[in-house]
DNA sequence: CCGCCATCCTAGCACCGCTAGCCATCTTGC
DNA sequence: GCAAGATGGCTAGCGGTGCTAGGATGGCGG
């Protein structure tokens, strides 16, 4: 029993090892430099192996992505825990939320646009996803109104999520970031 | 003369044959269809003739992207010269960019999330994309208050971008997406 | 101690973007 | 009118991709 027990954890550890590489590998030289092959040297075991844990690479970029789902929604509580005034919160979930994409491009990228579809059907991500949504949504609160707090929070999700992909390709100003994200802030943070 | 106008002609025709196939290929495959391959077969010319009018593959998505700025910006132009009354003109202009993305997400995708440097190093790119950011911006104009016009053009830009990618990858509910759109006008064209 | 079984690796498939080099055709200069 | 050169397209192939079939190997249970 011992021996099978010892067999699962080693598997365990290597299929920590296979996301955390991949994960790593994107973060320092982009997703193109994820291939099988590479990945199959980093972690010193042969190609088969990925797929005795995984269905197939995206299935790998999937598992980095749900770990992604984790951090940002770590980050987001952080941020909403330490602050104190109600539109200062929003403004510094929404400054978190930036920061986690603009640290993490690759692990966002992961996230939200590749691996459009595999997440989604397994039923962990949905957890983290929506424990980082509940953040936002709690941080937007006071400031809902009359409009439905899911959709208000889904809006101002989006405005975040448009600026730092935007941003990110090239697509607007560089000098504006901190600007636009004030002004999506106090759109979204005040009263009436 | 005569000859290599005839030539020239040709040519561009032969060009103008593989942006457009790519572009059809592309909407109604997916771009994962678009091989060079499969191109040249669609032409009915042999791969390497794609590379004597392109860099390579890249290249080629620039192009369809290309194409799709003259696009959307046609589409932005005609929401706001239907539209009279100014918040209904900036419901109007982002509802149709938001049409634009969902009537031909190949298309927008080349534009915004793949092919994400190329475009910008040309010269033209930048005068469709910025016909299509002006119709945004005159559309706003009456609501900017004391914020710069561009920045807040860029910010409610953002706001467009994210709901309709997100939406796509699924990671929107779908029902919510009318009100969503409306939540976003309402909190950029409100005055004060 | 031996046969079985799981595990892992080697080798290879079909496909990708891209390119070198040949071959035919068409143009040009005599 | 004809040879010589230039041009343009093709065939074939390179190194890479994700993925998989099938064989070797090493530890386990009887």
């Amino acid at each position: 029993m011992s021996i099978q027990a010892r067999r699962e954890r080693e598997r365990a550890e290597r299929e920590r090892a296979i996301i955390s590489t991949a994960r790593d590998l994107a973060e320092s030289e982009g997703w193109d430099a994820v291939t099988t092959r590479r990945l199959a040297a980093e972690i010193e075991y042969s190609q088969p192996v990925l797929y005795s844990h995984f269905k197939g690479k995206d299935a790998i970029m999937a598992a980095v992505a749900v770990e992604g789902f984790g951090n940002l929604a770590d980050d987001l509580t952080t941020a909403r825990a330490d602050a104190t005034d109600p539109r200062r919160t929003v403004a510094d979930v929404a400054a978190a939320y930036v920061s986690f994409a603009e640290r993490r491009p690759a692990l966002y990228d992961a996230m939200f646009t590749l691996a459009v579809e595999l997440p989604f059907a397994s039923q962990e991500v949905p957890v983290d996803l929506a424990r980082g949504f509940a953040q936002l949504a709690e941080a937007l609160r006071p400031f809902a109104g009359d409009d439905d707090l899911e959709t208000f929070t889904e809006t101002f999700w989006s405005g975040l999520h448009g600026l730092v992909t935007l941003m990110r390709n090239g697509r607007l100003r560089r000098a504006g970031h901190e600007r636009r994200l004030a002004l999506l802030v106090d759109r979204f943070a005040r009263l009436g």
